[in-house]
RNA sequence: GGGUACGUAGCUCAGGGGAUAGAGCAACCGCCUUCUAAGCGGUCGGCCGUAGGUUCAAAUCCUACCGUACCCGCCA
């Protein structure tokens, strides 16, 4: 279904080039909705855009276009305003014919792509034997955000968690073991190891204090590199304990996810150093291999360098990030990579995809978008950091939010002298207090820092998940009390009269567009912000407005406009990750 | 020092060339014999960091400055 905005942008086209030639048939319109309603629903500008190039006053080159429009089906007669708007009014007869054709569609009207393309979505990525941290939760939350909107588009994406399963830290950490539980490197479960952290803090503080130590722990890398038995026994089972722990995050968030760590990436790394060296993009600076950028440079005005391999023979994450986009592209056959890491890390990223490019790693035809976000920062306004000593354990979070969602619920069914089943609470509890997480973290817009703060996201007023999901239930208590099938409702009768009826279904009718726009930035702000409208726009229509107690046909209309409502809320919601509830 | 973001209502944030800059929270005032009031309506609240520039049109683009944060060779 072609969106209303689409039609008015085409029929906008067709007319400029009927009334001023071909040359103008690819000027953009410029259409939009406007922002008033007193405009009009939309408005075309491209008027005021071509005066100097047309020689005409903006008005003259309007009413020209007007002239030319063909749209009569669907708007009323478009009026000049201010120094050359061209604002159009929908006719609700056209927006009735629209909205009955949502109503009928599986996919509420939405195309999906094609031709399919692959795309991976590289989020989550926390490390090994390392707490999960916020910063991590912002990744995962907004990585199977864009995910899920890039499958309901119809791509084929392939979610990749990046883990941090590689590296010196490993290091550290048998090294560390070898001296405190020396039994763990050999016998199977001889060891729980139980709290990780504290695990990675001692050790970190024995690598701090101890620089014998810390020759040990290099040491200890390259054995676990070159494949020693008891190292890669304690490896594994360092990575064993972590998944399990991730995983339990990951399942309180139903999140999907394909483990894919550094150390797969393990076996190409000196084919990447010698394919760069064969392209002669390879120089050696203080013993390291490094490929010198273009763009980068140090205080003194130096080209900086991506290393490739360390003085010491090892390779760093620049190395296996290059194998990756190599792999994705060869094997995986990605026709887009999408990052989702920390705003910290563009110039990381940047520097690699110069290379990559530069290599021939990365051809022409694969996109590689990084998508940064901000920190996290705590009610302080300060960076939240793990390192730094107190960790923020993700679980306890979130099992707070359920806890607090509890609470809040049980007072409401007290104070309404409601009662529930324990199943019904719970269930409740957990959906409210995830999505409130969740909702917190995606409505913000990504690029900017997050201010973590339990009692915003657990709050539940205002433009929360909780608002939204009760704006779904409104309409679900309506077809439970009219005993209303709304699938079986019959679209050929829409009569849409009433201010609140038409500014909701017009705002229904935008669904198509705000899921392109997402999937183009990128940015799952943009349907939250669409979502926490279209509940107002609900509750003012169902504040003002009979449903079941309606004459017909508006009664049919009305439930129409209600269940388009639910299921655009539902699908809107799942695409942030975030399920309904039938009742709260 | 260089690079990159950001600076919008008391607070948290949308908007990123188009008309009179929006929302939520907080504060105050109304609305439940009604499909769940986790709701709706209203009041209050602004030199869009500062100064220039580009444009028919700037919160939005450019430049400078002020402020804040992040990144800047062998961690990821």
């Amino acid at each position: 279904m072609k969106s209303l905005l689409l039609t008015l942008q085409a029929a906008v086209s067709e007319a400029l080039v009927a009334a001023f030639g071909d040359e103008l048939a690819d000027t953009d319109p410029l259409v939009a909705a406007t922002n008033n309603p007193k405009f009009g629903d939309y408005q075309a500008n491209v008027a005021l855009s071509l005066s100097k190039k047309l020689k005409m006053s903006p008005r003259a080159i309007a009413e020209k276009i007007i002239a030319h429009l063909q749209i009569d089906s669907i708007s009323e007669t478009p009026q000049i305003a201010g120094p050359g708007f061209i604002n159009f009014t929908i006719k609700p007869s056209y927006l009735a014919s629209l909205l009955g054709e949502v109503q009928q569609s599986d996919r509420l009207g939405i195309e999906q792509v094609e031709p399919i393309k692959k795309v991976i979505v590289d989020f989550s990525s926390p490390n090994i034997a390392k707490e999960m941290h916020v910063g991590h939760l912002r990744s995962t939350i907004i990585g199977d955000s864009i995910a899920r909107v890039l499958e309901f588009c119809g791509y084929d994406v392939l979610r990749l968690n990046h883990v941090g399963d590689w590296g010196t830290q490993f290091g550290m950490l048998i090294a560390y073991l070898r001296e405190v539980y020396p039994e763990a490197l050999t016998t199977a479960d001889a060891l729980d190891i139980g709290d990780l952290v504290t695990l990675y803090k001692k050790a970190k503080v024995r690598f701090d204090e101890d620089a014998e130590f810390q020759d040990t722990a290099r040491n200890e890398v390259v054995k676990l590199q070159e494949g020693a038995t008891d190292s890669r026994h304690t490896w594994k089972l360092l990575c064993e304990q972590s998944r399990r722990e991730f995983q339990a995050i990951y399942d309180l968030l139903d999140i999907e996810l394909t483990e894919r760590g550094e150390s797969f990436y393990n076996p190409f790394l000196e084919n990447i150093v010698r394919e760069l060296d064969k392209q002669e993009l390879l120089e050696k600076d203080a013993g390291a291999k490094c490929v010198f950028l273009e763009g980068f440079t140090n205080k003194d005005g130096e080209p900086l360098p991506l290393i490739v391999q360390k003085s010491d023979g090892g390779f760093n994450y620049a190395t296996t990030d290059l194998a990756a986009i190599n792999y994705r592209v060869k094997e995986d056959h990605a026709n887009k990579i999408i990052y989702v890491t920390d705003a910290g890390q563009a110039n990381h990223f940047a520097a690699v995809f110069q290379v990559a490019k530069k290599a021939n790693i990365l051809p022409e035809s694969v996109k590689v978008v990084h998508v940064p976000f901000g920190l996290v920062l705590g009610e302080d306004g300060k960076r939240i950091k793990t390192r730094s000593g107190e960790t923020f354990k993700l679980k306890d979070l979130l099992d707070d939010a359920v806890k607090q969602a509890r609470k809040d619920l049980e007072n409401r069914l007290e104070e309404e002298k409601r009662t529930e089943t324990e199943e019904f609470i719970q269930n409740a509890a957990q959906v409210v207090g995830i999505s409130a997480v969740k909702y917190a973290d995606l409505s913000q817009n990504r690029t900017s820092d997050y201010k973590f703060s339990y009692d915003k996201m657990l709050s539940l007023k205002g433009n929360t998940a909780p608002y939204l999901l009760y704006a779904y239930v409104r309409p679900q208590g309506v077809s439970r009390k009219g005993n209303i099938d709304y699938s079986q409702l019959s679209s050929e009768n829409i009569v849409l009269a009433e201010e609140s009826e038409l500014t909701l279904a017009k705002h229904l009718l935008q669904l198509t567009d705000v899921i392109k726009e997402v999937e183009q930035d990128l940015l799952p702000n943009r349907l939250c912000q669409y979502l926490f409208e279209l509940s107002q726009k609900f509750n003012q229509f169902y504040d003002r407005c009979d449903i079941l107690k309606a004459e017909e046909p508006q009664r049919t209309s009305r439930l129409i406009l209600s269940d388009v409502t639910a299921r655009t809320l539902k699908l809107g919601l799942s695409l942030l990750g975030i399920p309904v509830l039938e009742r709260m």
